[in-house]
DNA sequence: ATTAACTAATGCGAAAATTGCATTACTTAT
DNA sequence: ATAAGTAATGCAATTTTCGCATTAGTTAAT
């Protein structure tokens, strides 16, 4: 039983039609029909019902397709990260990371790491979909940064620092810095929020933020991307709530006013980590300035 | 890149030895060294280090070593799962349970089983690791019995019934049914208990009972098989506290006095489940006589 | 220092598997 | 009745795999 075989089937079982397939994969239809009726004799399974004009799925083809698909993909993917112990020192690093890092923690981070390690190469994604520790562990991801801390006995997870969240305001605002007592005050205010129906850590804390002060707040617009929403805020839209880091932006016409709670920012790894590059990686991450 | 290939892979990655390896393998060893190298072209990376006289593991062989051996077994039972399938009615369905089924539940079910699907054969196993769930979701079991309900998305969980607890006596022992008000009265009593360090619920259930009560009971002998403990109960080395089912299995010289915890019985199977005769046995459960 | 024992790799020819072409066998649509 | 479509198969050429025998290097013993 081979790979390729499977990839072949796996292929076929999407098309359903030799020809076609077997043009995708670039070998014969008769050596595709082969290599089929190899896999089925070796497993001791059909996998497909065929009479001499139409391809279809047996059940237990149905359940292969979606397990091996599963599996084949958790294959490549452990590949790929035998590849980068393999390569070790020059090889690739991915990090993962929460948009509001974007503009100070993370430049400096990559600045101290083009420094010491200027063959390394970086593979950086925001992820929509906030599991870091499935993205860990599947090895979709080597280095996660994270607002939340991971408990999980095969990840070391590690505070870097705490930074108030702030209210973002335009410059003429009616709230002044020493006025504000109680966010409920901003309840007739439009917000500007980013993804306040997402699972993301941040985008809980805000919703129970506002449950506390006891209103829904009005949101005209959402948008992931904390750039834009720092220049709708200039632009007199609405107002946001965020981590104060995103000040270093430097966007004109903001004022940042510090509330009370807190967000904190974790560095975490694979605790049985091998590639020894990523550990030093994430030592760099622990000696990153901070605020 | 061969099943097969990997196979061979993971026994000299045990063994560090080619001849011993090939010989295990039954293969020769020119051949062996040839598919291992195959392999190492294949994938581009270095799996083993060697000079004339030793083998051993390069990091990333290591590496491929432990999530190789993962991701095999894996498929291994993805595969088995898939002939189950195939074979329709006639095939095999794997069922875990508690051992405190042994005596009432389960022989009722077998009967009704074996009355209505005559064809079909089982594989019993009392886990000792009670973690259903990962049994269920890696194909290991396809109906696992629980004394606690599973909560995941992709299983079924349906109680079946609730019996009480009880505590089992030698017919002469100085508590009567009625005199008994609280366990707290049985702090000077030996105790014959199944597993009490375990992890199962039934044990949990007990540690918290005992913890309610503010004693730790006095045990001189623990069995993990009910029938032993009854047995042991009868010969008056100790008493004893299990579910009332118990009782069917007839041990002479043995009373039973209900207490009024009670414990329930769980069917659990995968709710995307596609073999009709896993579907069937789930229904046929449903369906058993009970207390 | 010399020899013996080990062990992984490799040359080689035989055997087995795989490939693509051309063809067959059957179905469906016109 | 005919044409178009599609999976399987016979066949010869090619490629891969296999095990035997041998090589080349290492370690241990004398």
């Amino acid at each position: 039983m081979t790979i390729q075989q499977i990839k072949y089937f796996l292929e076929l079982a999407k098309e359903l039609h030799f020809w076609k397939t077997a043009e995708k994969v670039f070998i014969s239809q008769s050596s595709l029909s082969r290599q089929i009726q190899a896999l089925e004799d070796e497993v001791g399974i059909q996998l497909f019902e065929r009479d001499k004009r139409n391809v279809k799925l047996t059940d237990a083809g149905k359940f292969l397709q979606e397990h091996w698909t599963e599996k084949i993909n958790e294959f490549e993917q452990i590949l790929r990260q035998a590849k980068k112990i393999d390569a070790g020192n020059s090889g690739t690093v991915s990090i993962t990371y929460p948009g509001s890092i974007t503009f100070e923690f993370l430049p400096n981070f990559l600045k101290i790491l083009n420094t010491n390690l200027p063959e390394l190469k970086l593979e950086l994604t925001e992820p929509t979909d906030e599991n870091h520790e499935k993205l860990l562990l599947d090895y979709r991801t080597d280095i996660a940064f994270s607002r939340d801390k991971i408990e999980n006995a095969n990840i070391d997870s590690l505070k870097l620092y705490s930074e108030p969240i702030c209210l973002v305001v335009p410059n003429n605002h009616w709230i002044k810095e020493k006025s504000l007592h109680s966010i409920a005050e901003l309840k007739n205010e439009k917000f500007i929020i980013s993804g306040l129906h997402q699972t993301t850590f941040f985008a809980s804390m805000l919703r129970s933020l506002f449950d506390k002060y006891g209103f829904e707040p009005i949101t005209t617009v959402e948008s992931d991307f904390g750039g834009m929403i720092l220049n709708l805020v200039a632009k007199e839209i609405g107002i946001s709530i965020l981590p104060l880091s995103f000040k270093t932006a430097k966007v004109e016409n903001l004022r940042f006013i510090k509330l009370d709670e807190k967000i904190d920012l974790y560095v975490n790894w694979r605790k049985d980590e091998l590639n020894k590059t990523i550990r030093k990686v994430v030592e760099y991450a622990k000696f990153t300035e901070r605020k």
